[in-house]
RNA sequence: GGUCACGUGGCCGAGUGGCUUAGGCAACGGUCUGCAACACCGUGUACAGCGGUUCGAAUCCGCUCGUGACCUCCA
């Protein structure tokens, strides 16, 4: 498969030639949510960033499978070593079984996902039905003598590991500064060293979520789920591993050190993260409670909200930026994506209506060109954007007919903008305010042809009057 | 405190040595229109500060200031 695709590494901190280890398959693994809440911006982004380079990659040629997983095993609230189980806090709180939660918030972000128009992924595993394999794989460890056991719990031996390996080479950290610089625990514990983590974790008394192991009755440790479930969908060895850049460390790394102890090589051979999206310059997460819910943000019901954002304008928001770069919320930054959107938009519906002439005024072939390199740099979605609306410059001066365009070039322009716009980026229109309710817009479509008529007529009362009423009800 | 990023015009956001006046939004001027909205065309302002390397730096190096991320569950 031909390609000419660069993404950036984070393992090698530069910019590499794509070239799958398998091809035509590619294997890709992304970190999913942990679901005990309402997904929210954040969510919004390696979800949509993952989709287009699923996209790309299948336009591309690629046979791809695509894993994301959903963390349902509940990891712990505050610190490593004494605390409460997210999901399980969550439950005592709404007086409902722990699963009930997971079901609960796996469905609405399967719903918001959808809206988003992301594609499901190939495979979709559950921590919760993977815990056998879990417990597996602490044996291995276990056996190549990377971790020990103490008090029911198992706990990587990081300084074992480094011996032969480094560990740290995903986020740059050093293992002497870590040992300087990790924060001292409240409260025992079992652990050799502060950095070592846990691979398996006795459950409390009072802690709801717990599986019988040879060690304890207890959990698995919280990197342990995307070495097992990875591996076990994409082979020891596959191509792309992708997640937040608020992941890379610990998440990441310890996910290379087990997998490495594991299997005794390196499972992925490019690592991805996007960064996150900011709110007055500050990082939207959960634990500080700036947080914008996917939901508030289609309805618009949340104080900083100055509006209503439909799924389509947050995904084109969040593609104006690079994946790579923070992105900074604000209501004016997404207004004028709105705008940039419909502005868009309209020009495709103008393509699609456009007529050929004998021959093309303007050079319009170049356009694919540039379109695609933006896209083999990284995923470089602003600077195609950029290049898409050089495009729509030239469709509004061929529609006014200050330009002609060629029945040949014509073709080319309606299955580039429809291949890049709607299959790679993964937009779509979304007229109608947003309701899929074809007899609603049908409709409406009647009342906006009795307005042209009325007006025809010089009947400005009346179309006035249609104008106002629509716009009563905000459209 | 340690490690690592970043600082571009009114706002968002690309660009990493020499014509990209990137692009979007806003602003301004115009076209269209019964008025308006929409749509379309055209126009301006920039590279945090200081110093250095270079024929030439927003782009490389150093320092200063500022902001952020990670070091603890987090996308």
């Amino acid at each position: 498969m031909e390609n000419n695709l660069t993404i950036y590494n984070t393992l090698s901190r530069k910019k590499e030639k794509f070239e799958p280890i398998n091809p035509p398959f590619v294997g890709m693994y992304v970190c999913g949510p942990t679901v005990y809440g309402d997904s929210h911006l954040g969510h919004a982004r390696p979800a949509i960033t993952f989709d287009l380079l699923f996209r790309y990659l299948k336009y591309t040629g690629y046979k791809v499978r695509y894993v994301r997983n959903i963390t349902d095993v509940g990891h712990l609230v505050n610190d490593a070593d004494a605390g409460e189980d997210k999901i399980a806090k969550k439950a005592k709180l709404d007086q409902v079984e722990p699963m009930e939660i997971v079901q609960k918030y796996t469905n609405s972000y399967h719903k918001n996902m959808e809206q988003l128009n992301t594609l499901p992924p190939s495979i979709e595993p559950h921590a919760s039905g993977h815990i056998i394999e879990q417990a597996e794989m602490v044996e291995e460890i276990i056996k190549n003598g990377f971790a020990y056991e103490v008090n029911g719990s198992v706990y990587f031996d990081v300084a074992k590991y480094s011996e032969t390996n480094n560990y740290g080479k995903l986020s740059g950290r050093v293992l002497e500064d870590l040992q300087n610089n990790t924060r001292e625990l409240a409260g025992q514990s079992d652990k050799k060293n502060s950095f070592d983590f846990a691979l398996w974790k006795k459950a409390e008394p009072e802690h709801i979520m717990r599986w019988p192991s040879k060690w304890s009755d207890g959990f698995p440790g919280w990197h342990l789920e995307c070495s097992v479930m990875s591996t076990k969908y994409l082979g020891d060895k596959f191509d792309i591993h992708g997640g937040g850049l608020d992941l890379q460390f610990p998440h990441h790394e310890c996910e290379i050190a087990q997998s490495k102890a594991a299997k005794g090589e390196d499972a992925v051979k490019y690592w991805m993260h996007n960064n996150l999206i900011t709110i007055d310059g500050q990082k939207m997460s959960k634990s500080l409670g700036n947080f914008i819910t996917l939901d508030e943000m289609f309805s618009g019901e949340n104080k900083l909200l100055e509006q209503a954002y439909s799924p389509m304008i947050v995904r084109f928001f969040i593609l104006q930026a690079h994946y790579r770069s923070t992105l900074d919320f604000s209501n004016k930054a997404l207004q004028a994506s709105e705008k940039g959107y419909k502005r868009l938009m309209t020009a495709i519906k103008t393509l699609n209506n456009l007529k050929a002439s004998n021959e093309s005024s303007i050079e319009v072939r170049g356009l694919k060109e540039k379109f695609f390199n933006a896209l083999n740099d990284d995923l470089n979605t602003p600077i195609l954007i950029a290049h898409l609306f050089d495009g729509v410059k030239m469709i509004n001066l061929i529609n006014s007919g200050d330009e002609t365009i060629s029945k040949d070039d014509l073709a080319f322009m309606q299955k580039l903008y429809n291949d890049v716009v709607f299959e790679i980026l993964g937009l779509k229109d979304e007229e109608g305010a947003g309701n899929n309710d074809e007899k609603l817009s049908e409709v409406i479509e009647l009342l906006l042809k009795l307005r042209a008529e009325a007006k025809k007529n010089k009947d400005f009362a009346t179309s006035d009057k249609i104008r106002d009423e629509l716009k009563e009800f905000f459209f």
